[in-house]
DNA sequence: GTTAATAATACTGTATCCATAATTATGAAT
DNA sequence: ATTCATAATTATGGATACAGTATTATTAAC
Protein backbone atom coordinates (compact mmCIF):
# COMPACT_ATOMS: atom_id res chain seq x y z
CA UNK A 1 0.00 0.00 0.00
CA UNK A 2 1.10 3.39 -1.09
CA UNK A 3 1.34 4.91 2.73
CA UNK A 4 3.12 8.22 3.26
CA UNK A 5 4.49 7.88 6.24
CA UNK A 6 5.31 4.20 5.85
CA UNK A 7 7.01 4.59 2.23
CA UNK A 8 8.79 7.83 3.70
CA UNK A 9 7.80 9.59 0.32
CA UNK A 10 4.97 12.49 0.81
CA UNK A 11 2.44 11.18 -1.84
CA UNK A 12 0.90 14.31 -3.44
CA UNK A 13 -1.15 12.61 -5.52
CA UNK A 14 -3.71 10.76 -4.43
CA UNK A 15 -3.71 6.99 -4.26
CA UNK A 16 -7.48 6.99 -6.58
CA UNK A 17 -4.78 9.07 -9.23
CA UNK A 18 -1.93 6.38 -9.32
CA UNK A 19 -4.42 3.98 -9.80
CA UNK A 20 -6.24 5.18 -12.83
CA UNK A 21 -2.77 5.82 -14.89
CA UNK A 22 -1.48 2.33 -13.64
CA UNK A 23 -4.98 1.30 -15.50
CA UNK A 24 -4.54 3.64 -18.29
CA UNK A 25 -1.12 2.04 -19.08
CA UNK A 26 -2.63 -1.48 -18.31
CA UNK A 27 -5.11 -0.67 -21.06
CA UNK A 28 -3.05 0.59 -23.33
CA UNK A 29 -0.72 -2.26 -23.66
CA UNK A 30 -3.75 -4.50 -23.74
CA UNK A 31 -3.15 -6.46 -20.72
CA UNK A 32 -6.48 -5.19 -19.76
CA UNK A 33 -7.95 -6.38 -23.34
CA UNK A 34 -10.60 -4.34 -25.46
CA UNK A 35 -14.70 -5.53 -23.90
CA UNK A 36 -12.71 -7.25 -21.55
CA UNK A 37 -14.51 -6.90 -18.00
CA UNK A 38 -12.89 -5.66 -15.15
CA UNK A 39 -13.78 -7.41 -12.04
CA UNK A 40 -12.96 -4.16 -9.49
CA UNK A 41 -12.60 -6.61 -6.33
CA UNK A 42 -9.30 -9.18 -7.93
CA UNK A 43 -7.62 -6.49 -9.46
CA UNK A 44 -7.94 -4.27 -6.03
CA UNK A 45 -6.16 -7.62 -4.51
CA UNK A 46 -3.37 -7.08 -7.28
CA UNK A 47 -3.02 -3.66 -6.87
CA UNK A 48 -2.68 -4.00 -3.37
CA UNK A 49 -5.03 -1.88 -2.72
CA UNK A 50 -9.04 -1.58 -1.64
CA UNK A 51 -11.83 -1.49 -3.81
CA UNK A 52 -12.88 2.31 -2.71
CA UNK A 53 -9.90 3.96 -4.98
CA UNK A 54 -10.39 1.28 -7.68
CA UNK A 55 -13.37 2.64 -8.22
CA UNK A 56 -12.73 6.37 -7.91
CA UNK A 57 -10.20 5.32 -10.31
CA UNK A 58 -12.86 3.50 -13.03
CA UNK A 59 -15.27 6.44 -12.81
CA UNK A 60 -12.58 8.77 -13.64
CA UNK A 61 -11.72 6.57 -16.59
CA UNK A 62 -15.42 5.92 -17.47
CA UNK A 63 -15.28 9.65 -18.06
CA UNK A 64 -12.37 9.95 -20.33
CA UNK A 65 -13.88 6.86 -22.55
CA UNK A 66 -11.75 4.45 -21.71
CA UNK A 67 -13.64 2.03 -20.18
CA UNK A 68 -17.59 1.49 -19.81
CA UNK A 69 -19.71 1.59 -16.92
CA UNK A 70 -22.78 -0.38 -17.22
CA UNK A 71 -25.04 0.08 -13.85
CA UNK A 72 -24.77 -2.86 -12.01
CA UNK A 73 -23.09 -4.82 -14.57
CA UNK A 74 -19.83 -3.67 -13.55
CA UNK A 75 -16.94 -2.14 -16.10
CA UNK A 76 -15.56 -2.93 -19.45
CA UNK A 77 -12.77 -1.86 -21.18
CA UNK A 78 -13.41 0.15 -24.48
CA UNK A 79 -13.35 -1.60 -27.51
CA UNK A 80 -11.77 0.87 -30.50
CA UNK A 81 -13.25 0.33 -33.49
CA UNK A 82 -12.19 1.57 -36.80
CA UNK A 83 -15.34 3.86 -37.12
CA UNK A 84 -13.95 4.48 -33.78
CA UNK A 85 -10.44 5.97 -35.00
CA UNK A 86 -12.29 7.20 -38.14
CA UNK A 87 -14.27 9.28 -35.62
CA UNK A 88 -11.60 10.61 -33.22
CA UNK A 89 -8.60 11.52 -34.95
CA UNK A 90 -9.93 14.24 -37.52
CA UNK A 91 -11.64 16.04 -34.12
CA UNK A 92 -7.68 15.86 -32.89
CA UNK A 93 -6.54 17.04 -35.69
CA UNK A 94 -9.08 19.93 -35.69
CA UNK A 95 -8.09 20.45 -31.44
CA UNK A 96 -4.03 20.05 -32.15
CA UNK A 97 -4.17 22.19 -35.30
CA UNK A 98 -5.71 25.18 -32.90
CA UNK A 99 -3.34 24.27 -30.64
CA UNK A 100 -0.61 25.42 -33.16
CA UNK A 101 -2.78 27.91 -34.26
CA UNK A 102 -2.46 29.68 -31.11
CA UNK A 103 1.31 28.98 -30.37
CA UNK A 104 1.93 30.91 -33.60
CA UNK A 105 0.59 33.57 -32.18
CA UNK A 106 1.82 33.62 -29.06
CA UNK A 107 4.94 31.46 -28.80
CA UNK A 108 8.19 34.06 -27.43
CA UNK A 109 11.31 33.61 -28.78
CA UNK A 110 12.32 31.02 -25.08
CA UNK A 111 9.31 28.95 -26.33
CA UNK A 112 10.42 28.67 -29.81
CA UNK A 113 13.94 27.32 -28.93
CA UNK A 114 12.10 24.92 -26.54
CA UNK A 115 10.72 23.62 -29.76
CA UNK A 116 13.75 23.84 -31.54
CA UNK A 117 15.73 21.32 -29.21
CA UNK A 118 12.63 18.77 -28.72
CA UNK A 119 12.46 19.47 -33.15
CA UNK A 120 16.10 18.65 -32.89
CA UNK A 121 15.94 15.54 -30.97
CA UNK A 122 13.23 14.27 -33.48
CA UNK A 123 15.42 14.78 -36.33
CA UNK A 124 18.12 12.96 -34.23
CA UNK A 125 16.06 9.63 -33.28
CA UNK A 126 14.44 9.67 -37.06
CA UNK A 127 17.87 9.39 -38.20
CA UNK A 128 19.51 6.35 -36.08
CA UNK A 129 15.56 4.92 -36.79
CA UNK A 130 14.74 4.86 -32.78
CA UNK A 131 10.69 4.34 -33.11
CA UNK A 132 10.91 4.52 -29.27
CA UNK A 133 12.88 7.31 -28.44
CA UNK A 134 11.09 8.96 -31.61
CA UNK A 135 7.70 8.36 -30.58
CA UNK A 136 8.74 10.11 -27.07
CA UNK A 137 10.12 13.03 -28.45
CA UNK A 138 6.96 13.13 -30.57
CA UNK A 139 4.94 13.24 -27.74
CA UNK A 140 7.18 15.81 -25.91
CA UNK A 141 6.78 18.15 -29.02
CA UNK A 142 3.13 18.00 -28.71
CA UNK A 143 3.17 18.62 -25.39
CA UNK A 144 5.27 21.33 -25.54
CA UNK A 145 3.33 22.99 -28.00
CA UNK A 146 -0.17 22.76 -25.89
CA UNK A 147 2.08 24.25 -22.94
CA UNK A 148 2.76 27.23 -25.10
CA UNK A 149 -0.58 27.53 -26.00
CA UNK A 150 -0.97 28.21 -22.46
CA UNK A 151 -5.25 27.21 -22.97
CA UNK A 152 -6.06 25.30 -20.17
CA UNK A 153 -9.17 23.72 -22.10
CA UNK A 154 -7.83 22.94 -24.61
CA UNK A 155 -4.84 21.38 -23.41
CA UNK A 156 -7.26 19.33 -21.21
CA UNK A 157 -9.51 18.15 -24.30
CA UNK A 158 -6.79 17.19 -26.10
CA UNK A 159 -5.61 15.30 -23.45
CA UNK A 160 -8.47 13.52 -23.12
CA UNK A 161 -8.81 12.60 -26.70
CA UNK A 162 -5.80 11.65 -26.85
CA UNK A 163 -5.50 8.68 -24.03
CA UNK A 164 -8.18 7.56 -26.23
CA UNK A 165 -5.61 6.69 -28.96
CA UNK A 166 -2.38 6.45 -27.28
CA UNK A 167 -1.50 2.60 -28.23
CA UNK A 168 -2.88 3.15 -31.49
CA UNK A 169 -0.40 6.19 -32.27
CA UNK A 170 2.46 4.20 -31.22
CA UNK A 171 1.72 1.46 -33.14
CA UNK A 172 1.41 3.86 -36.84
CA UNK A 173 5.28 4.45 -36.39
CA UNK A 174 5.98 0.68 -37.16
CA UNK A 175 4.42 1.60 -40.86
CA UNK A 176 7.43 1.51 -43.47
CA UNK A 177 8.80 4.99 -43.84
CA UNK A 178 6.24 6.71 -41.47
CA UNK A 179 8.66 7.76 -39.27
CA UNK A 180 10.25 9.58 -42.14
CA UNK A 181 7.38 10.79 -43.04
CA UNK A 182 6.38 12.37 -39.57
CA UNK A 183 9.84 13.51 -39.22
CA UNK A 184 9.02 15.87 -42.81
CA UNK A 185 5.41 16.68 -41.40
CA UNK A 186 6.84 18.07 -38.51
CA UNK A 187 9.27 20.04 -40.08
CA UNK A 188 6.12 21.93 -42.05
CA UNK A 189 4.56 22.66 -38.51
CA UNK A 190 7.84 24.25 -37.33
CA UNK A 191 8.82 26.11 -40.31
CA UNK A 192 4.93 27.85 -40.48
CA UNK A 193 5.25 28.36 -36.53
CA UNK A 194 8.58 30.79 -37.30
CA UNK A 195 7.01 32.21 -40.10
CA UNK A 196 4.04 33.45 -38.02
CA UNK A 197 1.59 32.02 -40.21
CA UNK A 198 -1.22 30.88 -37.98
CA UNK A 199 -3.27 29.19 -40.47
CA UNK A 200 -0.52 27.57 -41.99
CA UNK A 201 0.60 26.04 -38.96
CA UNK A 202 -2.93 24.95 -37.82
CA UNK A 203 -3.40 23.31 -41.25
CA UNK A 204 -0.18 21.79 -41.22
CA UNK A 205 -0.65 19.94 -38.14
CA UNK A 206 -4.34 19.11 -38.28
CA UNK A 207 -2.68 17.33 -41.35
CA UNK A 208 -0.05 15.66 -39.85
CA UNK A 209 -2.19 14.03 -37.62
CA UNK A 210 -4.69 12.87 -40.23
CA UNK A 211 -1.57 11.76 -42.08
CA UNK A 212 -1.10 9.54 -38.69
CA UNK A 213 -4.45 7.70 -38.63
CA UNK A 214 -3.54 6.59 -42.67
CA UNK A 215 -0.51 5.17 -41.78
CA UNK A 216 -2.47 3.30 -38.91
CA UNK A 217 -4.87 2.55 -41.33
CA UNK A 218 -2.51 1.14 -43.68
CA UNK A 219 -0.86 -0.90 -41.18
CA UNK A 220 -3.92 -3.07 -40.39
CA UNK A 221 -4.68 -3.43 -44.15
CA UNK A 222 -1.25 -5.11 -45.07
CA UNK A 223 -1.71 -7.51 -42.09
CA UNK B 1 -32.42 8.53 -0.57
CA UNK B 2 -33.31 7.21 -3.70
CA UNK B 3 -33.81 3.48 -3.07
CA UNK B 4 -35.13 1.58 -6.09
CA UNK B 5 -37.25 -0.07 -3.87
CA UNK B 6 -38.55 2.48 -1.87
CA UNK B 7 -39.02 5.15 -4.41
CA UNK B 8 -40.91 2.29 -7.03
CA UNK B 9 -38.37 3.45 -10.12
CA UNK B 10 -35.82 1.68 -11.09
CA UNK B 11 -33.13 3.29 -10.81
CA UNK B 12 -31.17 2.78 -14.23
CA UNK B 13 -28.37 5.68 -13.48
CA UNK B 14 -25.87 5.16 -10.75
CA UNK B 15 -26.53 7.16 -7.34
CA UNK B 16 -23.20 8.77 -8.51
CA UNK B 17 -24.27 9.94 -11.54
CA UNK B 18 -27.40 11.99 -10.11
CA UNK B 19 -25.14 13.80 -7.66
CA UNK B 20 -22.75 14.77 -10.16
CA UNK B 21 -25.72 16.06 -12.12
CA UNK B 22 -27.03 18.10 -9.08
CA UNK B 23 -23.65 19.26 -8.53
CA UNK B 24 -23.54 20.39 -12.02
CA UNK B 25 -26.85 22.38 -11.46
CA UNK B 26 -25.63 23.97 -8.68
CA UNK B 27 -22.48 25.10 -9.89
CA UNK B 28 -23.82 26.49 -12.48
CA UNK B 29 -26.83 27.85 -10.29
CA UNK B 30 -23.94 29.58 -8.64
CA UNK B 31 -25.31 27.77 -5.49
CA UNK B 32 -21.87 26.37 -5.00
CA UNK B 33 -20.12 29.54 -5.48
CA UNK B 34 -16.80 29.45 -7.88
CA UNK B 35 -13.61 29.38 -5.37
CA UNK B 36 -15.62 27.84 -3.12
CA UNK B 37 -14.43 24.75 -1.35
CA UNK B 38 -17.04 22.07 -1.04
CA UNK B 39 -17.95 20.18 2.28
CA UNK B 40 -18.02 16.43 1.22
CA UNK B 41 -19.75 15.71 4.32
CA UNK B 42 -22.36 18.21 4.93
CA UNK B 43 -23.32 18.56 1.21
CA UNK B 44 -23.89 14.03 1.34
CA UNK B 45 -25.62 15.12 4.15
CA UNK B 46 -28.05 17.48 2.99
CA UNK B 47 -28.46 15.63 -0.08
CA UNK B 48 -29.32 12.20 2.07
CA UNK B 49 -26.73 10.14 0.94
CA UNK B 50 -23.11 8.95 2.21
CA UNK B 51 -19.45 10.12 1.47
CA UNK B 52 -18.94 7.35 -1.47
CA UNK B 53 -20.63 7.98 -4.11
CA UNK B 54 -20.41 12.12 -3.25
CA UNK B 55 -16.40 11.51 -3.55
CA UNK B 56 -16.88 9.34 -6.95
CA UNK B 57 -19.27 12.46 -8.41
CA UNK B 58 -16.28 15.02 -7.03
CA UNK B 59 -13.97 12.90 -8.92
CA UNK B 60 -16.27 12.63 -12.47
CA UNK B 61 -16.54 16.34 -12.23
CA UNK B 62 -12.87 16.81 -11.69
CA UNK B 63 -11.83 14.88 -14.60
CA UNK B 64 -14.65 17.65 -16.42
CA UNK B 65 -13.08 20.35 -15.00
CA UNK B 66 -15.67 21.91 -12.91
CA UNK B 67 -14.36 21.23 -9.98
CA UNK B 68 -10.39 21.14 -8.65
CA UNK B 69 -9.16 18.57 -6.38
CA UNK B 70 -6.39 19.41 -4.24
CA UNK B 71 -4.98 16.18 -2.53
CA UNK B 72 -5.21 17.03 1.44
CA UNK B 73 -6.92 19.92 0.75
CA UNK B 74 -10.40 18.94 -0.35
CA UNK B 75 -12.44 20.19 -3.60
CA UNK B 76 -12.97 23.58 -4.60
CA UNK B 77 -15.21 25.14 -7.18
CA UNK B 78 -13.48 26.02 -10.68
CA UNK B 79 -13.50 29.89 -11.20
CA UNK B 80 -14.25 31.00 -14.74
CA UNK B 81 -12.17 33.94 -15.19
CA UNK B 82 -12.70 36.17 -18.87
CA UNK B 83 -9.23 34.21 -19.77
CA UNK B 84 -11.19 31.33 -19.46
CA UNK B 85 -14.20 32.13 -21.22
CA UNK B 86 -11.83 33.61 -24.02
CA UNK B 87 -9.92 30.33 -24.23
CA UNK B 88 -12.69 28.08 -24.38
CA UNK B 89 -15.22 28.92 -26.62
CA UNK B 90 -13.02 29.48 -30.06
CA UNK B 91 -12.33 25.23 -29.20
CA UNK B 92 -16.44 24.59 -28.80
CA UNK B 93 -16.86 27.14 -31.98
CA UNK B 94 -14.48 24.72 -33.74
CA UNK B 95 -16.26 21.50 -31.88
CA UNK B 96 -19.72 22.65 -32.71
CA UNK B 97 -18.36 23.44 -36.61
CA UNK B 98 -17.16 20.19 -37.37
CA UNK B 99 -20.06 18.39 -35.63
CA UNK B 100 -22.23 20.93 -38.71
CA UNK B 101 -19.89 20.32 -40.97
CA UNK B 102 -20.66 16.30 -40.31
CA UNK B 103 -23.99 16.59 -40.18
CA UNK B 104 -24.12 18.31 -43.56
CA UNK B 105 -22.93 15.48 -45.43
CA UNK B 106 -24.41 12.54 -43.14
CA UNK B 107 -27.88 14.07 -42.52
CA UNK B 108 -30.84 11.79 -44.33
CA UNK B 109 -33.85 13.97 -45.32
CA UNK B 110 -35.57 12.47 -41.89
CA UNK B 111 -32.56 14.04 -40.18
CA UNK B 112 -33.76 16.91 -41.48
CA UNK B 113 -37.20 17.64 -40.77
CA UNK B 114 -36.11 17.03 -37.17
CA UNK B 115 -33.74 20.05 -37.19
CA UNK B 116 -36.64 22.01 -39.19
CA UNK B 117 -39.01 20.92 -36.46
CA UNK B 118 -36.33 22.47 -33.54
CA UNK B 119 -35.84 25.15 -35.83
CA UNK B 120 -39.63 26.29 -35.96
CA UNK B 121 -39.24 25.98 -32.07
CA UNK B 122 -36.72 28.59 -31.83
CA UNK B 123 -38.48 30.88 -34.78
CA UNK B 124 -41.88 30.38 -32.90
CA UNK B 125 -40.09 30.79 -28.63
CA UNK B 126 -38.03 33.86 -30.20
CA UNK B 127 -41.61 35.74 -31.60
CA UNK B 128 -43.03 35.31 -28.08
CA UNK B 129 -39.58 36.93 -26.87
CA UNK B 130 -39.43 33.30 -24.39
CA UNK B 131 -35.96 32.92 -23.34
CA UNK B 132 -36.13 30.48 -21.08
CA UNK B 133 -37.48 28.11 -24.28
CA UNK B 134 -35.65 29.42 -26.51
CA UNK B 135 -32.85 28.50 -24.72
CA UNK B 136 -34.19 24.97 -24.23
CA UNK B 137 -34.81 24.74 -27.91
CA UNK B 138 -31.38 26.04 -28.93
CA UNK B 139 -29.74 23.23 -26.75
CA UNK B 140 -32.18 20.67 -28.18
CA UNK B 141 -30.96 22.11 -31.58
CA UNK B 142 -27.49 21.65 -30.60
CA UNK B 143 -28.02 18.09 -28.95
CA UNK B 144 -29.96 17.14 -32.43
CA UNK B 145 -27.16 18.24 -34.08
CA UNK B 146 -24.23 16.12 -32.37
CA UNK B 147 -26.69 12.69 -32.70
CA UNK B 148 -27.06 12.98 -36.00
CA UNK B 149 -23.18 14.16 -36.43
CA UNK B 150 -23.22 10.50 -34.87
CA UNK B 151 -19.76 10.70 -34.06
CA UNK B 152 -19.53 9.55 -29.93
CA UNK B 153 -15.89 11.23 -29.63
CA UNK B 154 -16.79 14.58 -30.99
CA UNK B 155 -20.47 14.71 -29.05
CA UNK B 156 -18.61 13.58 -25.99
CA UNK B 157 -15.61 16.39 -26.23
CA UNK B 158 -18.57 18.60 -27.32
CA UNK B 159 -20.56 17.62 -24.06
CA UNK B 160 -17.17 18.17 -21.68
CA UNK B 161 -16.44 21.54 -22.88
CA UNK B 162 -20.32 22.66 -22.93
CA UNK B 163 -20.64 21.91 -19.33
CA UNK B 164 -18.21 24.30 -18.61
CA UNK B 165 -19.93 27.40 -19.83
CA UNK B 166 -23.27 26.12 -19.53
CA UNK B 167 -24.14 28.76 -17.33
CA UNK B 168 -22.95 31.52 -18.95
CA UNK B 169 -24.41 30.28 -22.22
CA UNK B 170 -28.31 31.44 -20.76
CA UNK B 171 -26.54 34.38 -19.56
CA UNK B 172 -26.08 35.69 -22.74
CA UNK B 173 -29.42 35.60 -24.47
CA UNK B 174 -29.86 38.29 -21.42
CA UNK B 175 -28.11 41.20 -23.93
CA UNK B 176 -30.73 43.46 -25.58
CA UNK B 177 -31.20 41.85 -29.24
CA UNK B 178 -29.41 38.12 -28.44
CA UNK B 179 -32.09 36.15 -29.23
CA UNK B 180 -33.10 37.18 -32.49
CA UNK B 181 -29.47 37.75 -33.56
CA UNK B 182 -28.83 33.69 -32.18
CA UNK B 183 -32.03 33.19 -34.36
CA UNK B 184 -30.66 34.88 -37.45
CA UNK B 185 -27.38 32.90 -36.81
CA UNK B 186 -29.05 29.50 -36.82
CA UNK B 187 -30.78 30.34 -39.77
CA UNK B 188 -27.68 30.84 -41.73
CA UNK B 189 -26.49 27.21 -40.56
CA UNK B 190 -29.51 25.34 -41.14
CA UNK B 191 -29.45 26.90 -45.17
CA UNK B 192 -26.22 25.86 -44.98
CA UNK B 193 -26.96 22.53 -44.38
CA UNK B 194 -29.80 22.11 -46.40
CA UNK B 195 -27.93 23.43 -49.62
CA UNK B 196 -25.38 20.77 -48.19
CA UNK B 197 -22.38 22.84 -48.21
CA UNK B 198 -20.09 21.31 -45.09
CA UNK B 199 -18.04 24.26 -44.78
CA UNK B 200 -20.39 27.23 -44.93
CA UNK B 201 -22.29 24.72 -42.58
CA UNK B 202 -19.08 24.85 -40.15
CA UNK B 203 -18.44 28.18 -40.06
CA UNK B 204 -21.80 29.37 -39.84
CA UNK B 205 -21.88 27.36 -36.29
CA UNK B 206 -18.29 28.42 -35.45
CA UNK B 207 -18.98 31.88 -35.74
CA UNK B 208 -21.78 31.59 -34.39
CA UNK B 209 -20.56 30.25 -30.72
CA UNK B 210 -17.96 33.33 -31.01
CA UNK B 211 -20.74 35.39 -31.44
CA UNK B 212 -22.39 33.90 -28.03
CA UNK B 213 -19.27 34.83 -26.82
CA UNK B 214 -18.90 38.45 -27.99
CA UNK B 215 -22.60 38.73 -26.51
CA UNK B 216 -21.42 37.62 -22.90
CA UNK B 217 -18.49 40.27 -22.89
CA UNK B 218 -21.12 42.72 -24.59
CA UNK B 219 -23.22 41.60 -20.73
CA UNK B 220 -20.18 41.92 -18.71
CA UNK B 221 -19.24 45.10 -19.87
CA UNK B 222 -22.25 46.79 -19.42
CA UNK B 223 -22.82 46.24 -15.23
C1' DG C 1 2.48 42.19 22.68
C1' DT C 2 4.06 39.10 19.29
C1' DT C 3 5.75 34.86 17.73
C1' DA C 4 6.52 30.06 17.97
C1' DA C 5 5.38 25.53 19.35
C1' DT C 6 2.30 22.09 20.71
C1' DA C 7 -2.08 20.10 21.08
C1' DA C 8 -6.65 19.44 19.57
C1' DT C 9 -10.01 19.33 16.12
C1' DA C 10 -11.68 18.44 11.70
C1' DC C 11 -11.53 16.80 7.11
C1' DT C 12 -9.53 13.91 3.58
C1' DG C 13 -8.27 9.35 2.12
C1' DT C 14 -8.73 4.32 2.58
C1' DA C 15 -10.69 0.01 4.19
C1' DT C 16 -14.36 -2.91 5.51
C1' DC C 17 -19.00 -4.28 5.83
C1' DC C 18 -23.76 -4.86 4.39
C1' DA C 19 -27.59 -4.97 1.18
C1' DT C 20 -29.47 -5.40 -3.33
C1' DA C 21 -29.60 -6.89 -7.89
C1' DA C 22 -28.07 -9.81 -11.61
C1' DT C 23 -26.47 -13.95 -13.46
C1' DT C 24 -25.87 -18.67 -13.52
C1' DA C 25 -26.77 -23.26 -12.32
C1' DT C 26 -29.73 -26.84 -11.06
C1' DG C 27 -33.94 -29.21 -11.00
C1' DA C 28 -38.44 -30.20 -12.57
C1' DA C 29 -41.92 -30.42 -15.96
C1' DT C 30 -43.50 -30.76 -20.56
C1' DA D 1 -33.98 -33.47 -24.36
C1' DT D 2 -35.10 -28.82 -23.93
C1' DT D 3 -37.04 -25.04 -21.65
C1' DC D 4 -38.58 -22.49 -17.80
C1' DA D 5 -38.52 -21.37 -13.03
C1' DT D 6 -36.42 -20.98 -8.73
C1' DA D 7 -32.63 -20.74 -5.73
C1' DA D 8 -27.95 -19.78 -4.74
C1' DT D 9 -23.83 -17.42 -5.58
C1' DT D 10 -21.33 -13.45 -6.75
C1' DA D 11 -20.35 -8.78 -7.79
C1' DT D 12 -21.82 -4.06 -7.69
C1' DG D 13 -23.44 -0.05 -5.11
C1' DG D 14 -23.68 2.41 -0.84
C1' DA D 15 -22.79 3.20 4.18
C1' DT D 16 -19.90 3.35 7.93
C1' DA D 17 -15.75 3.07 10.49
C1' DC D 18 -10.90 4.18 10.98
C1' DA D 19 -6.38 6.31 10.27
C1' DG D 20 -3.45 10.04 9.03
C1' DT D 21 -2.53 14.72 7.93
C1' DA D 22 -3.30 19.54 7.83
C1' DT D 23 -4.95 23.55 9.94
C1' DT D 24 -6.15 26.29 13.63
C1' DA D 25 -6.24 27.76 18.25
C1' DT D 26 -4.26 28.23 22.60
C1' DT D 27 -0.55 28.75 25.64
C1' DA D 28 4.01 29.84 26.82
C1' DA D 29 8.21 32.23 26.21
C1' DC D 30 10.89 36.04 24.71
Amino acid sequence: MSNAAASGTISRTALYEEVAERLRVSIFAHELAPGSWIDEQTLADKFGISRTPMREALKVLASEGLVILKPRRGCYVTELSDTDLDQIFPVIALLEGRAAFEVTQKATTADLAVLDRIHADLERHAKSNDANRFFEANDAFHNALQDIANNRWLKQLIGDARKVIKLTRRQSLEVEGRVEQSLAEHRQVMAAIKKREPNEAARAMHDHLLSGRAALAELKSNK
